[in-house]
DNA sequence: GGGGCAGCTCGTACGGTGTACGGTATCCGT
DNA sequence: ACGGATACCGTACACCGTACGAGCTGCCCC
């Protein structure tokens, strides 16, 4: 019946607990409000006792992305722009999911369970026939999609904090001199009216795919 | 003959040099070493006078970032993929100058310069006679490429800090289980000997300009 | 000329941070 | 029973952003 959310002070303090605690409260509050004092708190524990089991706070913020990595799934065997896209779209709501998560991947090593996702996505696209050249630019071009893209889109939502972007970007707008920049005041109100502009994400992923397919058949899958 | 890189005491405390000696400090010991009091010791005034000229910190970086985006070539008019593609290639080659640029520019409002660099990406695709619903998803798709892609490349060589790439890659191999993930081992060997595998950034960029162009193709230029 | 005021400069201080250090408590192998 | 490892954590330190208010100018109006 105990609930070991918040400080239960009889569970022992681990890795796997801090890690999991530290990226529930980086999801609640966002990571820069995550200080080691505050952590310890919420495990019912003293600051210090947290090092016990973290190098040091960025080895801590390391293991954090890297759990929240496992939480993606991974490209299943068998037809690859399926498996791609599937595995995309999962990496995409993991880091939507945690906000703070993306910010930190792009300045970060990569931990056992991103090598393990890295692995993932190179193997899909060499067992998919792509030249080699071909899977390591892919490699790039999908990856970097994902983690750009969702980091764009999360800046967007980012700008105050928690009120909805209408009033943001109407005052935005008003603000500014709309009259010099109409073309950015348009795309402020599509914006706005959204909803039916329908799958960013995965417009942009098939431009990619399409693209590598494209280019395998003109260098590589037709030699072969 | 007196430079006036440092400490000229002579020399007027101003928002545009305090932005521009913090960009020049960002870029030599990078965004996290920079603090008020040092800024203001390299400008030979007292950390608290910066305030007169700046809200805070968020607020000087935020201006940081607006001063880089200057920098920036905006999309010439004419031709526009040739245009969007130079002016790609230069926020590229601005933000690989300032490598703490792209991180910040991706969780801050934008200035006026930022302001008038989305408007000019914005305008040269409409101005191409892209569909709306076009536009709105190319930009998008353009911008995020070039910041994603950006971040995704320094995150490659801020791994340690200096040191050169092959050594800190063939420890991270030696170090893994490199049995366990042949695919990874493969692609950090591609980096290692790179030179030859050319222009990444622009490949892609070049998949999303195809892919805008082809979708006018098939719903709007052949409609209008 | 003089008095007031506005604005720039900055010394001091406060509440916060990450974490080094050393002390204590608890457990385990002998 | 006891010695040593291990987990815990109180205290302290250096450093951070910045609120506050005191000093110093230089200008305007009487």
């Amino acid at each position: 019946m105990a609930s070991a959310s918040t400080s239960d002070p009889k569970l022992a303090l681990t890795r796997e607990r801090i890690l999991a605690e530290a990226v529930a409260f980086a999801d609640e509050h966002g990571v820069d409000a995550l200080t080691m004092r505050k952590l310890a708190d919420r495990l019912g524990a003293g600051a210090m006792s947290l090092y016990t089991y973290v190098k040091n706070k960025d080895d801590m913020i390391e293991g954090m992305v890297d759990l929240v990595t496992a939480e993606i799934e991974l490209p299943a065997e068998g037809e690859w722009r399926g498996a791609m896209r599937d595995s995309a779209r999962s990496a995409h709501h993991v880091l939507l999911a945690h906000p703070w998560a993306a910010h930190e991947w792009t300045s970060r090593m990569p931990g056992p369970a991103r090598l393990a996702y890295m692995e993932s996505i190179l193997r899909s696209l060499a067992e998919a026939g792509l030249d080699e050249g071909l899977v390591y630019r892919g490699y790039h071009a999908v990856t970097m999609h994902i983690v750009g893209f969702t980091i764009q889109e999360l800046g967007y939502q980012n700008f105050p904090s928690g009120q909805d972007l209408g009033a943001v970007a109407r005052a935005f707008l008003d603000d500014l001199a709309v009259a010099d920049l109409p073309h950015l005041a348009l795309h402020v109100e599509a914006h706005l009216s959204d909803e039916d502009h329908g799958d960013e994400f995965g417009f942009v992923l098939d431009l990619i795919l399409d693209g590598l397919d494209r280019a395998n058949g003109d260098q590589g899958g037709r030699r072969g």
